[in-house]
DNA sequence: CTAAACCTTCCCATCATGGTAAGGTCAAAC
DNA sequence: GTTTGACCTTACCATGATGGGAAGGTTTAG
């Protein structure tokens, strides 16, 4: 099948499949005389794995890891393991993150009047002034 | 005083306030004759008021926003409410994302076994299996 | 034969930040 | 008075993941 169709069938555009091609994510596709790319189901199923691996936040090398333990009959469950539990921290520490500035905020707009009135703290916060 | 002192005494990178007055965020700073950028107190002031919106993880269009209504002796203190309202609430969406992501995962890791076989919950997961 | 719908490569943009190179300025030490 | 070193200047390139668009080739249907 040619790129469009894999594109739909795996839920990622054209553009990034080749995209990840040129970087060396997956496999140069085949090519058919016209040049056009040319896709098995194999790799709209591998194009899945990379889809569903990017819901779940891992960057590219990440996944180019994870795609080699998929590969890797051999492998160790705790060796996927690990590299799970890596991008677990990574998420907890950018969640811990955003939320100290929504906790931060949130104190902020709450002794904010919200009024026709210029007084305001989150301004004066923002300025250096002491405020909570 | 020159950029440098300026960097230090704000914590923000003699960079990025390059980068920052050449998008317009700031005020271009007035020259020395060697053409050295000259701060002013008032201009770290401002500078710091920078960092602080970015620790709070505003973007730079946000930040532009605040600071003009900084500037605005009339403002409304419901107009910064608002901004910083919108603000939590691009917060709290990214945050959901990235609490979605680990939870999805965590479950998947704790049900790996982490040894040395190569079953593995977590590549059958992302392979398109059901798992859980 | 032509028009539409594909495909190709190549360059540019995002957002916030940093690196590096090539060169100008200044102050202090020799 | 020259050298050295710390500072400054602009300009270009890079990140990570994604998309937009141009200019042009291919295929298929009417």
């Amino acid at each position: 099948m040619q790129i469009g169709k894999a594109s739909q069938a795996s839920g990622i555009s054209a553009k990034m499949i080749r995209h990840y091609e040129s970087i060396g994510l997956i496999p140069s596709a085949d090519r058919r005389d016209s040049n056009y790319r040319d896709y098995s189901n194999d790799s709209v199923h591998q194009l899945n794995f990379v889809r569903r691996a990017l819901a779940l936040g891992f960057s590219i090398e990440e996944i180019r890891n994870l795609l080699r333990l998929w590969a890797d009959g051999k492998r160790s469950s705790a060796e996927v393991k690990a590299l799970a539990l890596g991008h677990i921290e990574d998420l907890n520490g950018r969640i811990n993150v955003l939320m100290e500035m929504r906790d931060t905020l949130a104190k902020l707009a709450n002794s904010c009047d919200g009024n026709n009135r210029p007084h305001c703290p989150i301004i004066e916060s923002l300025e250096g002034r002491p405020v909570l």
